[in-house]
DNA sequence: GGGGCGTTTGGAATCGATTCCAAAAGCTTG
DNA sequence: CAAGCTTTTGGAATCGATTCCAAACGCCCC
């Protein structure tokens, strides 16, 4: 049995394809006698209208796409869920998919918003250049999460990673250290961020980073703690260590308890996102907190804006507010 | 500038649209020269075939979609990638939504596959009945992942959680354990299983269960703390515990060493998964290895032959093999 | 130069749902 | 009961890409 269409259900019924395609849509000009043979008939035979040719009429899905590195960083997915609430009170559906970190899957992806696949994009963490964004961004609907692109044309929503950053290493030198490190990833626009926040607390109190150490490729629970041997094996042992993120900050507190040496008393650890990971870590860690989920609901708005306004096109950056969250890992 | 579709190519390369679609799709049947102007005209245009009038006619959109209640479980992100990579490489693409536990979100989601919006789905952790797991699979293209209905008309990739979870049992009661407590999840299918294999393994040494705690809600880190709280709190204090994953068992040593007892010496903790969580907690866990990406790959074969061969129709389950690794939360 | 072959091309029909227009049906009121 | 509404209906045109069929073209060889 082939997939039932809108004239099976017609014929069924015994109506006009019209009639059947007004009871589907919920127009009011149809009587209650035929809204009613045309709900059996579709019921009789379990008929479902075909997505690409309704897509094909109307000119939109009423999908939007999410897209990636990976899925693993909490603060991704608590971003998403935001995004996926949002997205359902607006009817739409929002899916995701991560890039692996690859251009070419990462082109594949944003063609599908390119060939009307899905009427918006989130781009989340993209390798793509700051001018492919910005090309993009001009004549499809598009929003930045998290990471933002240097351009005046793309809008993007984001905690303020530079000032975050500054606000967390002043805690740091607030409590006594003197001697400041960081672990850091530059391949992301916010890492640079946040790199310039910890470099301007430290200018500002007359410091100087006794290290700074950047992840090749990963940024996880392995690289903090291979980074941290690095930091240890060097001569002037640092006092405060301000990692990029949690994950890496707990592979750096894991490191330093294992040299035998105590968090916070000998060494400070501060992490980025309070993620799960700040929790489960021992200490727990003092870390910055990203109103991820509400980022997230915001991002959709500006892209539903955007999609449903043609006229109107957001630019620049949207800062939501962050928190430093003070915990063990830094106690004086 | 609207939208330039296979006409606009057509009047500018001067050729017919038949032309412009055969170029397009590669067909042999095209003069250098014919193929040469319509690539121009395409690059003048910025064309791209517009995916629902594709999909329309072709009747398939080379799309698929994951099915999972969160994306924060390590395993099923890993699984994820596995399913991603493999259809990549058939020229699918793969998308991903999570259904926040949500049956109307679930319904939407798979309606996406009833109604055309993707040509199959990987569930992954469905809230769905079996019975709606079957009735969907008998006429569908869909394929479970970790997560099996008890079912003979579908088909689902696994690990024998059973057998998992009786294996690591066994090593517990071989390192000395005699009072075991576990800590599990009925609510998932995997859970059940789990806890039955716990079961066997026990009765199998002649002893009995000292505790079984089962989370109510999430089956997180917070849960494995708050149940491990209940458990310290009885009578007699178990000498081992068997917790369904890896977070939990995190949770669970780290009550466990708040409480001042050690792990493993006074209190053995076991985990699934072989997540990173199993290396980030101190010391490392004891778990189940499941070979997540492997049962990805696998699974969406099953799905492409589904999706392509009609005639076939792969029922019933099948096992991919785990592994006990065994670290420092249980050595004797 | 013309017959016959294979290559290339144009154009119409098609996929399934939506929507617009005109016509039919139903209702009210003088 | 007819004129004048409104409500409801049928059916054709439409969205954009693909594909099939028949026609046009090019080429070779006799």
């Amino acid at each position: 049995m082939a997939r039932a269409t809108v004239q099976d259900v017609a014929k069924t019924a015994g109506v006009s394809v019209g009639t059947v395609s007004r009871v589907l849509n919920g127009s009011p000009a149809v009587s209650a006698s035929s809204r009613e043979k045309v709900a059996g008939a579709i019921r009789e035979l379990n008929y479902r209208p075909l997505a690409s040719a309704r897509d094909l009429r109307r000119d939109r899905t009423m999908r939007i796409l999410a897209l990636a590195k990976n899925l693993e960083s909490p603060v991704i997915s608590e971003a998403f869920r935001g995004v996926g609430d949002a997205a359902a009170r607006s009817g739409y559906v929002s899916l995701i998919a991560p890039t692996a970190g690859s251009p070419d899957r990462e082109q594949q992806l944003v063609d599908m918003l390119r060939n009307g696949s899905v009427d918006g994009l989130v781009l989340f963490s993209p390798t793509m250049p700051d001018d492919d964004v910005e090309a993009l961004a001009t004549q499809l609907s598009v929003v930045q999460l998290c990471e933002v692109a240097e351009s005046e044309a793309a809008f993007g929503v984001s905690i303020d990673d530079r000032q975050a950053a500054r606000d967390i290493t002043r805690h740091l030198i607030g409590t006594g250290a003197r001697r400041l490190a960081m672990i850091g990833n530059r391949a992301a626009r916010s890492g640079r961020l946040r790199e310039q926040g910890f470099r301007e607390a430290l200018s500002e109190a007359g410091l100087e980073a006794a290290q700074s150490l950047f992840a090749a490729g990963d940024f996880d629970f392995h690289a903090g703690r291979r980074l941290t041997r690095e930091l240890l094996a060097a001569d002037n042992l640092p006092d405060a260590v301000f990692c990029g993120s949690d994950t890496v900050a707990a592979g750096c507190v894991r490191e330093i308890t294992d040299a035998g040496l105590r968090v916070p008393e000998d060494v400070a650890v501060a992490g980025f996102d309070d993620s799960i990971q700040a929790e489960m870590c021992v200490p727990e860690l003092t870390t910055i907190r990203q109103p991820a989920y509400e980022m997230g609901r915001v991002a959709f708005g500006a892209l539903l804006e955007r999609m449903t306004e043609p006229g109107v096109h957001r630019r620049g950056r949207m800062f939501l507010p962050h928190e430093l969250v003070i915990r063990d890992s830094t106690k004086n």
